[in-house]
DNA sequence: TGGTAGATAGAACGATCGGTCTACTTGAGA
DNA sequence: TCTCAAGTAGACCGATCGTTCTATCTACCA
């Protein structure tokens, strides 16, 4: 990758994240990443690919975290304690604004926006890795667990740049660790 | 409230939140209010002012259902059973397209910003609700509870919207039921 | 009868949007 | 040595942004 594509995608992702994808114009990304607009087109033929290359470039992040975490971790009992730890530590850090896939969902909503199916790409995909996790556990119902914890992610995401993050992630972390504790007992049902 | 801005509010409040805040221009809104710009801007200063207002009667509507769910109700653990059936229906209804504050948050996060500000404003009053509701069902731990109640919702109302509302709907419930059920019982302890 | 508030109609403002264009420079490979 | 891709610099495009303006009409109330 060229040292001016890579310098135009930093500032990118992190003008988007941080102000919005629809509060950043291209001039600003051009200004900001040292870059002329004819090198930016070079490179993304519009604000659309970069948005799309931004999110790819996060979903590629998030992708090798969990990797690193599945080969370092016991087991995935420990996988699941990782990943929930680095989600912790991201809603801790300085200058944490939520999920970038549900932000950019939240600009993006029509379905068949190459923006919005990124969203939904790297969703799936981590519906399924915590299907899997939660599967090699041993858990009988996987995918509701999965869905679980899914949720309670998206709300920690959602509200831990809102408030106070600390008991944003406290919560999350008690959440995550009853999902694990009671994983053999089956849950009351739900309404009718 | 004149006929006319009862209409520009309720064509804004459809808009925003079915577009999204940024993507839809003052020139849409009048248009299809049926409204001339000078009309709405004897109404609304500017266009902030008019987001705001867009949040603020989301804010009274659900204020208002959730006294309702209060005063129909036999006790604290009915009324949040209403209050998370409501929340369900609202996921499963068409054209559902998540939690409008959340979504005008993602906009606006600039925490100085008055958009912003109203999120923040709802968000404290629904905790504080649903903390008194865990209070008057005798949980020791009732805040804790009602984060994690919040957290859910939070994470139901971003999923719901990117993917199949049902099962969304039923790890929610579940989730709530949970809550409700092992309310006696000391969740384990997080990290450390 | 006169005044005033609220609405219509539509032109116009400067700023910014995403995107295209020409002209020139640089550096590495064939 | 020639070529060509990648970069700089900056003018320029039409469209849209939020906002302001003048002018006219209508309805109601003092």
């Amino acid at each position: 990758m060229s040292e001016a594509r890579s310098r135009l995608l930093g500032t990118a992702g992190e003008l988007f994240y941080s102000d919005g994808i629809h509060a950043v114009g291209i001039d600003r990304v051009v200004a900001e990443a040292k870059v002329t607009r004819a090198t930016l087109y070079r490179h993304f033929p519009s604000k659309d690919d970069l948005i799309v290359a931004y999110l790819t470039q996060a979903d590629g992040a998030i992708r090798e975290r969990v990797e690193t975490a599945r080969t370092e971790s016991a087991g995935p009992e420990d996988v699941i304690r990782a990943v929930s730890r680095f989600i912790a530590d991201d809603i801790q850090r300085d200058g944490f604004r939520g999920c970038a896939f549900l932000n950019a969902a939240a600009e993006y909503p029509d379905p068949a926006f190459p923006v919005h199916q990124a969203v939904l790409r790297h969703r799936q995909w981590f519906l399924d890795t915590m299907t899997e996790l939660f599967t090699d556990l041993g858990k009988i119902d996987a995918e509701p667990a999965a869905r679980h914890f899914v949720m309670l992610r998206d709300g920690a995401m959602a509200a831990g740049c809102l408030t106070d993050p600390k008991p944003v992630c406290d919560t999350f972390l008690r959440g995550v660790e009853g999902l694990l504790t009671y994983r053999s007992r089956e849950p009351a049902s739900a309404s009718s």
